[in-house]
DNA sequence: TTGAAAGCGCTAACAT
DNA sequence: ATGTTAGCGCTTTCAA
C-alpha cells in the first residue's frame, strides 16, 4: 500500500503538498499538481481513512443499530440510511441485536470504540434500562432513534405517526361498515403496539362506538401469535366482521387461519394490517396495509444524525420527527358490505 | 473522550502498563491492574480503535458489497456474514451497489481507503470487467466472492451448487410424471442463471427427453418477467404441464400469470422455483422451491474471508467451495390439491 | 506557493 | 514488572 510520503517522493514534492491536492487545496502549482496526480495512479494510492480519522477526529463512519435484518422491515430502513449517508461522505456500519438490550450495549460499546461519528438507534424493548444510551450520548456521541423511541430519555427520533396511520386505518374499516372490529395488538411493551392501540381506540371513540375488551388481543409481531390469536377470536360468541392486525408477520399467521377455519377474506371478514409487508400486493388476498414510509424514516434519520454531526443542528431540544403512513387500501377490506 | 494516557495518570502507571492491561498481558501486578481497571471504568474509557488500527495496520473490518439489500435473498446473506465476522471480532461494513459495475469499484476504492481488512463480494454483472477487482487483490486485500463468480479471475468463492440443484428439481418434476416442463432463466449474462439452465437441461437429459427450445424463456430475475413470459408460454400451442423459474421474483410474477389466466396451480400446471422466498411457505400456493443455504454462504464466507486475512489459509490456489441446496417440495407441484 | 515538523492515540521494542 | 519512546500516515500549523 502506497503512503502519502511515496507519492510525495515520486512527484518530488512535499508530503504537505499532496495533502494540498488531495483536499484541491486553492493554490497549487498545475505543474506540481499534474506530477502529483500521475504520481497517485502510478502507485495506486488510496489516502489512509484511518490515519486521516486519528489526525481529524472524526471518523465519517455512521453506526447502525437494529434487531434483525432478516425481518422484512429493516431492509428498506438500512438501504435509506445507507443511502444519505453515502450521499455525504459517510460509511454505515450496521449491528443486529436481536431486540437484545445486552447486544444493545455491546453495540454501542464497540461503535464508540470504533469512533463512529453518531449512531442510528432502533431501540430493543428495554424497560427503563438505558444509561448505556444516555452514556453514549453524554459522551458527545449523537443518537437519532429510529421508529420506536427509547422511554424516559431525550433524543432526536425519526418515525412514522402510529396512531394516525391505525387511526385512519380503523376509520377505512368502519366506512365500509364494519361495527365490530377486532384488533390484534403487538407487545403491550413497545410504544409503537401502544400508539397502534389508541390509534384503533380513537377511531372507535370517534364513531360513539364503544371499545369491546373482547375483541382485542395481545400479540408480540410474530406469525405464530397472528395464528393462534386470530383462531381465538373466530371462537368468539360473536364473531368480528373485520381484524386489525398490529403488523405483517401477524397478518399471515391471521390469512393462515382463515384459511383452516374455511373462511375467505374479505367474505366473511375483513382484514387490514399495519406494515406493508414486500408482497402484500402479490400474493392473495393483497392485503389492505398501513405502508410506513420506511425508506424515508432511514433517510431522514441519517440527515438528521449528520446534522448533528457536523454541528449543523444545534436545537438543544430533541428533534422529534413524525412521518405520515400511507393506507393502501387492497381487496382484503373492500368486498360489498357485511351485514352484521 | 478519554485517552489512554489519561487513564495512565489516574491509576498512576505509564501508558505502557494500561495498554498490557488492555491486552491482558501476562504479567501485571495485580494492584496495578486494579487500579488501572477502576481508572478505565470512572473515566468511560474506550480503547480508540481507530489509533490502534494505524498502529497495527489492521482494522478488523470487513467490506462486504451487494447488489441490493432490499432483494430478499441478501438480508440472510448478510447476516450470515455478519454473525461470523463479530464471532471473531470484525466489523462488517455493506455496501449496495444495484448491479452497477461503477458503483461497484467506487465501493471497491472507498473499502480500500478504509482500509478492511478484506471484502467480500457478490459480483455485479460485468462483461470482463474487472480490472478493478485485480486491483485490489494485487494491492493485497483478500477477496472471497459469494454466490456468483466473477468471470476470468481467480478468486475464493462460496457459492451454491446451482446445476445440482436445478437438477434435482426438474428430476423431481419429471418424477411427477411432467414432460412438458418449460424454464423461464434468468439474464443469461449470469454464471448463475447459465447453470440453473445447465442443471434443467441435464435432468432432461437423463431422462433422454430432448430440450424444446419452444419451453425455454429467458427473463432478467424480476416480477414482470415472469409475468409477461409466463403468459408468452402459456399462449403456446402445447401449453407445458409444469414451469420451472429461476428465481423468486419471477416466480411471483408467474402465479399472476396464472390468476389471470383463471389456470390453477397445480391443477393445471405446477409450478417450481430456484430460490426459496421468506414467504414461500405461507402464502398460497405453496411453492415447491430450491432453498440456498443463504445464511450458510455469508457465514462460511466470512470465515474463509478471515482465515485469508490472519494468514491461516495459505492455499496458494482458490478455494471455491459449494455448497449443497435443499429441495423444499411444497404444494405446487404435487398431484393433489388441500384446497379446491 | 511550498516545505518541515508536530502530534492525533495507540503498540511494541527497548531501557530500566 | 514497569516506564519511556519511536512511529504508524495523515493534516495542519508555521517558516521560508
Amino acid at each position: 500500500m502506497a503512503t502519502i510520503k511515496q507519492v510525495a517522493k515520486r512527484a518530488n514534492v512535499s508530503v504537505g503538498t499532496v495533502s494540498n491536492v488531495l483536499s484541491d487545496s486553492p493554490q497549487v502549482n498545475p505543474l506540481l499538481r499534474a506530477r502529483v496526480l500521475a504520481a497517485i495512479r502510478e502507485l495506486d494510492y488510496h489516502p489512509d481513512q484511518v490515519a486521516r480519522s486519528l489526525k481529524v477526529r472524526q471518523t465519517k463512519m455512521l453506526g447502525m443499530i437494529i434487531s434483525d435484518i432478516t425481518n422484512p422491515f429493516f431492509p428498506q430502513l438500512i438501504r435509506g440510511a445507507e443511502d444519505a449517508a453515502l450521499a455525504h461522505g459517510y460509511l454505515l456500519v450496521t449491528f443486529n441485536t436481536d431486540d437484545r438490550v445486552e447486544r444493545e450495549k455491546q453495540a454501542l460499546s464497540v461503535l464508540r470504540g470504533r469512533r463512529v461519528d453518531g449512531v442510528l438507534l432502533i431501540v430493543a424493548p428495554a424497560k427503563g434500562d438505558n444509561t448505556h444510551i444516555k452514556a453514549t450520548m453524554a459522551a458527545g456521541v449523537p443518537i437519532v432513534c429510529l421508529d420506536r423511541l427509547p422511554h424516559g430519555i431525550q433524543v432526536d427520533s425519526v418515525s412514522t405517526d402510529h396512531i394516525k396511520g391505525a387511526q385512519v386505518c380503523v376509520r377505512h374499516l368502519l366506512s365500509q361498515g364494519h361495527r365490530r372490529i377486532a384488533m390484534i395488538t403487538g407487545s403491550m411493551e413497545l410504544q409503537t403496539a401502544q400508539d397502534r392501540l389508541e390509534g384503533y381506540k380513537a377511531a372507535l371513540k370517534e364513531a360513539r362506538l364503544k371499545i369491546d375488551p373482547e375483541m382485542l388481543r395481545e400479540g408480540d409481531f410474530r406469525l405464530e401469535a397472528g395464528h393462534r390469536l386470530t383462531k381465538d377470536l373466530l371462537l368468539q360468541r360473536v364473531r368480528p366482521t373485520a381484524l386489525f392486525v398490529s403488523n405483517g408477520m401477524m397478518a399471515l399467521g391471521a390469512i393462515k387461519a382463515l384459511e383452516e377455519t374455511q373462511l375467505s377474506c374479505p367474505k366473511d371478514i375483513a382484514i387490514a394490517v399495519f406494515d406493508d409487508l414486500p408482497l402484500a400486493g402479490v400474493y392473495r388476498p393483497y392485503l389492505t396495509s398501513v405502508a410506513q414510509p420506511t425508506h424515508e424514516i432511514g433517510y431522514k434519520g441519517a440527515e438528521l444524525l449528520i446534522q448533528r454531526v457536523e454541528g449543523k443542528m444545534t436545537s438543544a431540544k430533541p428533534v422529534r420527527i413524525l412521518l405520515e403512513a400511507e393506507l393502501k387500501i387492497r381487496e382484503s377490506t373492500t368486498a360489498k358490505l357485511i351485514s352484521p
